[in-house]
DNA sequence: CATGAATGAGTCTTCATTCAT
DNA sequence: CATGAATGAAGACTCATTCAT
């Protein structure tokens, strides 16, 4: 894959377009194809197959987000600051691509098996960050010592997925990054202190 | 749509399990007759069409789980008692099927905007207990009076949810069970009151 | 066949609104049934099949008019007051029964060789009608003696039902029986002497 | 559609074959495609659906006889050789195509309001020349002063259509084209003056 | 005679993918 | 590299007909 050719950034742009306002399913290949303004034939010398185009725009958009957030995570010393910066940059990140959100809150999960196995691969990054997350605030006792890393991973991205998803399936007739700084306090009290 | 007649159980049933081992794309309508031992032309006596047969699953097994929580929630008094009873039956349920936990996290997600809607019409009992749940607890003071109880439920249904896929797509190798009370503590922790 | 039965009569009449409404393939047999009366199954005990009915309208409706032209007809001396008779009783025929008249000249058409096998045994009676009238006319000098009867038969009843057919195909906006006349006009020129 | 292509007119002559051999209904689009030579799918590259193949081998036959039926009878300057032109060339097209003339009487018939509207839309182009015929014949004083143009035009067509549609059914058992002069002759006679 | 729930055969059409140019 | 005409597999759905009651 020659991912630094134009027309492959230009395949990956339309298919967001095309996917967010079609569906996956009802975004034909020579619908994508015209929208890039290349050939049919042309998609196939960039990508193995339709699949491949939807996981390629995951793995191209949300890798560069995922790099970013790894950067800026990193030179963050306490958990806490970790967290809001993650919330933070997710809700941005989304806020600022209206077809971006809708492909990957709706239409990246009307995935087979096979299809979720590569996005996993690639959310796995995401995840490893939060963990990240979660171990410093262990560390630094901002964090319980007993929490269960797997499970406040799943808190977090559950909770950022489904604050996420509803804002989009709602249209996003509201201002989600204002939801940042409520959805981090809600979370910072999950990994926190039982209330005594 | 006689939804008494022992057929359409049967295909229900027949239609949570091949949908489960095949996926709904490859699940045909042909396959889903045979495994109810019903003729194809049957299936349309019941359902309008294929994606009919999804949702109604999901309508059907789902609309009695609702029903099931919301009688066993409404006499219990504390939110904290109340939350742990909705994310134990929540678990226990789909550990008890394998073929609907499937079905529910991964194969009803690939549904387009049409279905959603239908699925998102019996997803508001659940969250409409969910807000009960949080609004009771703000009343008597286990959780932060300045919640917003939106934003409370999708920490709650999503850290619940993501718990479920991801036991699913693990292949079901742990103890779903197991996580009822550190999940609910996460739960708690985030609803309940800062630390000092 | 029991065609004494009301049942038969009723079901036969709701073929011709049905069919004339929704044309010959989109009338199902379950639509016949209820506009009759009757149960789906109870159709088959009166018609071998779908066809059948189609066919059978066809018989019962122009079996009746082919009788009582027959009637008329022989009682008259001459060719040109017998072809008037034939188209004045045609035309008025199918312009008292606006459904029929549909049937007649456009769903009936849309039927397979087996069928029209059928309805032509049904147009025989009529065309032998036709056969009659234009040997009287030759036998009487009305006629010139030297007629193809077969082509002068398909000159009569082609001029005829074509006629009948642009009438139903504009929708029957203007009125039949007023054609009567010259169409008479032009077949018994047809049939006539060449002129000087 | 790119009617130029080879294909186009491949497809329209196996359809011809096809659709005469078995009647419409029971002429599938994939016995078509592979007398044509082609796949399936590439039907689908030059006509709408099954229903546009049928009216498409109508259009494409018919609108070339038209033509050259317009250019052979403006050439001629009475009706009476006009007419006997158009009966000639028509019966000799039908004649000549074995095949075409199954399709054009009988298996053209069995379609829906929609189809007829463009079947009708080709038949106008025919029908002009006939009621050209006519109103020249009125000029030139051969046919009678006070004919009704659309009633002798319905003579006319009806007459012709008759005698190929009987000519079909009788599995063209006999010669049509012998059938000109004398049905040439009736419908001058028609036309004409009446026997003093 | 009458019912109507159940049957199941039969086919048009789409669209991801290929490959000759 | 790029094209786009051609391919062909695959399956949901309808509806005439049956038969147990």
């Amino acid at each position: 894959m020659k991912k630094n050719k134009p027309k492959y950034k230009q395949i990956i742009d339309a298919a967001v377009i095309v996917i967010a306002e079609n569906g996956y399913h009802s975004a034909q290949v020579s619908k994508i194809a015209k929208t890039a303004g290349v050939a049919d034939g042309t998609i196939y010398l960039y990508f193995k197959n339709k699949e491949d185009i939807l996981v390629s725009v995951f793995e191209e958009k949300m890798g560069i987000f995922v790099e970013n957030l790894e950067k800026q995570i990193t030179g963050i010393s306490y958990a806490e600051k970790k967290l809001y910066t993650l919330v933070d940059m997710h809700f941005k990140h989304l806020a600022s691509d209206f077809h971006l959100a809708i492909v990957t809150q709706l239409e990246l999960r009307q995935s087979n098996k096979e299809l979720r196995l590569r996005i996993n691969a690639v959310l796995k990054g995401y995840l490893a960050i939060i963990d990240h997350i979660v171990k410093t605030g262990m560390e630094t006792s901002e964090f319980r010592k007993d929490l269960d890393v797997r499970l406040a991973r799943q808190m977090i991205f559950g909770t950022i997925d489904e604050t996420v998803t509803s804002w989009v399936m709602n249209d996003q007739k509201y201002d989600l990054i204002q939801l940042v700084k409520p959805v981090h306090q809600l979370l910072i009290n999950g990994c926190g202190y039982t209330k005594a």
